[in-house]
DNA sequence: AGCACGCCGACT
DNA sequence: GTCGGCGTGCTC
């Protein structure tokens, strides 16, 4: 019998089977295994057991040893390995790598093992009365049942356990305990009834089979809820569930609802987990003790079988599309899974992504509405500012005159403001006002980032750190001025503004520690500051009843960003960020600055009018062919030589351009450098193509840019990239 | 990815 | 003479 073997090296070269003689083993597909690899011993997956090889038979090595109690790859997981394979031109051995903890690779992380006492039943009466501290002992191992070693020894007099221990009085076994995070939130139920709108919602999913919903449930209407319910009816069937939300939005808060309403049964997978929590969640999954997986992006390959319900909540968040090299989509990988496990899938959001409500409107999702705010709350009043007036009237501040006011109205009354910005850092980059200078990065081509904290100047894009400038290296001229503000210039003003408040802010900068995150929002909901300002993040989830006020400095940073979702983005950042104002019985107020007020965006998100933003939105996607009428397809060459680099790009476009030639699928094809050309030494250069959505000829593009990789330069195929950098 | 094998320059 | 540079090739 051979085990044929996807080796845990990321290599081109590798990503192949390699057979393995069973021998005495007794292995199934899916496990984990210690193999004989040229010189060396690594670990290896199992994807499938055979009676014949077609390697000469003198190379073939036997399996060493089998490395865990049961396959770590389910047979739905060997399936969805071979989509993904299939669907997304990845190594084998990257798509499996998701599939189960880095940390637990090469043995890093290790169940943890106490050694737990109990008592030997047939050993009563054998401790003679006289030994009081051995009664002792013994009686604390009875009342418990069981008790890890440590606590005993800790309770009793050690010397006293060791004895009885070596009497074969109590004995002890090596037993596992599991990390668990957050084991020590407080339990609150917080059911609920539903209105009618979610218990019409639950049933239509619950009366469904194996479908895919998508629940636009405006601000506040109640989205979670009918999720729980959804959960709770698989439970109820002895099924599974998973749940994904945003990273960012994996919040305490909503780890505590889960555990509230599903108690262990919940299993939280996310990146702020220590390597042996993780584990140890994952562990939990995988032996059926958790049934429910909560976590972002990644919790999609949970362990489970027999899935009942799978939920993406705020489906259009960009987190669910993995930006850098196990490239996958998210909602397609739910599909295969809602599939396989012949369940339904939600997709929950107030603000979808244009090409999922598409889809909703063609019939290939459900479309479930929650139009109504619980309580019918009013949404609040969003004011739109004209920058450009303010500018006209000689305010060249961060505020407008109208955020001023209503800041001063917010914090007088004893409310709570959140100022939002997206951009981070003090300001965006330095610049030199006699020659036009802006410094870049030597290695990436890209505007330094200065760091006020540091006075230092960042790379973005590689990390690299260079001196603040004082005099323009250009023309020597020492008037050096910044450029956009950020979160910090925000904050600043705003201590000008308030010199006796505290002001919080919440950005990359502020949130690289492990609980960071938590710390800053802890403090805010407890009233220590009366404004948060902050990026995305702030955006999200959290729900701070005194919230009055909410201001977006400059939504155009935003709406100008050079992506054909900017107007979307814009759009559901608006109604993300104003959902922040007005909860409870306060009404809330967002004020808009921007210096393009008359772009239709504004007036849609102003209105809540999100249909006839899509019916605008769509028809423009129509026009300029851009998704969901296209499908956008990057492939990206990169080198540290520039002309091997422009040669393979040539190359391969002509190959695509032979393939294109009159195909009507294809829409656009052209080839450029990439808008940075240079990150981390290496040339960028892209060819880019639109082709129609039912264009079925992808595997023939993978395959030429395969045979243009070499050790010198490297392609990376990616469709509907989140960016075009 | 690594590790061996192999064929050329400066050192105890 | 041989220690060690990193090019090339292979791993069931």
């Amino acid at each position: 019998m051979y085990a044929k073997v996807i080796v845990d090296i990321s290599n081109n070269e590798l990503d192949r089977i390699f057979d393995y003689d069973v021998g005495e083993l007794s292995l199934s597909a899916g496990d984990r295994v210690m193999v004989p690899f040229g010189q060396r011993r690594i670990e290896g997956y199992v994807i499938e057991l055979n009676e014949n090889s077609s390697c000469p038979p003198d190379k073939i090595k036997s399996v060493y040893s089998k490395l865990d109690d049961y396959p770590v790859i389910t047979p739905e997981m060997l399936a969805l390995m071979n989509f993904m394979i299939g669907n997304y031109h990845l190594r084998i051995i990257d798509v499996l790598r998701l599939f189960i903890p880095a940390q637990m690779r090469g043995g890093k992380v290790k169940a943890l093992s106490r050694k737990f006492v109990y008592a030997n039943p047939d050993a009563f009466g054998l401790i003679k009365p006289s030994a009081k501290m051995q009664l002792d002992a013994y009686n604390y191992v009875l009342a418990k049942g069981e008790v890890a070693l440590s606590e005993l020894n800790a309770n009793c007099s050690a010397a006293s356990v060791r004895n009885l221990i070596m009497r074969d009085i109590l004995r002890v076994r090596d037993g596992e305990i599991m990390r668990t995070p957050y084991k020590n939130l407080e339990f609150s139920d917080n059911s609920v009834e539903l209105t009618e709108a979610q218990s019409h919602a639950v049933s239509t999913v619950m009366n469904a089979k194996d479908k895919t919903f998508l629940l636009h449930g405006v601000t506040g209407s109640g989205k979670t809820e009918v999720y729980m319910h959804c959960i709770a009816a698989a439970l109820a069937l002895n099924k599974t569930a998973i749940m994904l939300v945003p990273e960012i939005s994996l919040t305490p808060q909503i780890m505590a609802g889960f555990r509230a309403r599903f108690g262990s049964k919940v299993a939280l997978l996310h990146s702020g987990l220590s390597a042996g929590e993780r584990f140890d969640e994952w562990r939990r999954l995988i032996t059926g003790e958790a049934s429910v997986a909560v976590g972002a992006r990644s919790a999609i390959f949970a362990p489970l079988k027999n899935v009942g319900i799978i939920i993406i909540d705020e489906e259009h968040d960009g987190s669910y599309t993995s930006e850098s090299n196990p490239r996958y989509v998210t909602s397609e990988v739910a599909e295969f899974r809602r599939k396989f496990n012949g369940c339904n899938l939600i997709l929950g959001s107030a603000t979808p992504s244009i090409e999922s409500y598409y889809k909703a409107k063609n019939g290939e999702y459900e479309l479930i509405e929650l139009p109504e705010r619980i309580n019918k709350r009013p949404l609040p009043d969003i004011f739109v500012v004209n920058m450009i007036d303010e500018v006209y009237r000689g305010n060249n501040g961060v505020f407008s005159a109208r955020l001023e006011a209503e800041l001063h109205n917010c914090i007088e009354a004893g409310n709570q403001a959140m100022i939002f910005i997206n951009r981070r850092g003090y300001s965006s980059y330095l610049m030199c006002r006699s020659c036009g200078y802006v410094a870049k990065c030597e290695q990436c081509d890209v505007s330094l980032v200065y760091h006020k904290e540091e006075d230092s100047l960042k790379c973005h894009y590689c990390g690299n750190r260079y001196k603040a400038l004082t005099v323009c290296p250009n023309c020597g001229s020492e008037h050096i001025k910044r450029g956009y503000m950020g979160t910090e210039t925000v904050a600043e003003a705003l201590k000008q503004m308030f010199p006796g408040e505290t002001v919080l802010r919440m950005d990359n900068d502020t949130t690289q520690g492990k609980d960071a995150h938590f710390e800053i929002l802890r403090k805010f909901a407890e009233k220590k500051a009366k404004i948060l300002v902050g990026t995305q993040m702030i955006a999200k989830g959290h729900d701070f009843p005194d919230v009055t006020l909410v201001g977006i400095v400059d939504a155009d940073m935003s709406l100008h960003f050079a992506d054909y979702r900017a107007t979307e983005r814009t759009y559901q950042l608006i109604t993300q960020v104003a959902g922040r104002a007005g909860r409870n019985d306060k009404p809330g107020v967002v004020v808009l600055q921007t210096y393009s007020p008359n772009h239709y965006v504004y007036k849609y998100a102003v209105s809540g009018d999100y249909k006839k933003f899509f019916e605008k939105e769509c028809n423009l996607r129509e026009v300029t062919k851009f998704p969901p009428f296209t499908r956008i397809v990057r492939l990206l060459v990169s080198g540290e030589n520039e002309i091997e680099v422009a040669s393979v790009l040539k190359n391969v476009f002509e190959r695509i351009k032979t393939l294109s030639d009159g195909d009507k699928r294809f829409v656009f094809l052209s080839y450029m450098w990439s808008p940075l050309k240079l990150i981390k030494n290496k040339r960028r250069a892209q060819v880019l193509m639109r082709v129609t959505p039912d264009y079925d000829r992808l595997p023939e593009i993978y395959a030429i840019a395969d045979e243009y990789i070499s050790g010198k330069v490297s392609i990376f195929v990616e469709v509907n990239p989140n960016n075009l950098s």
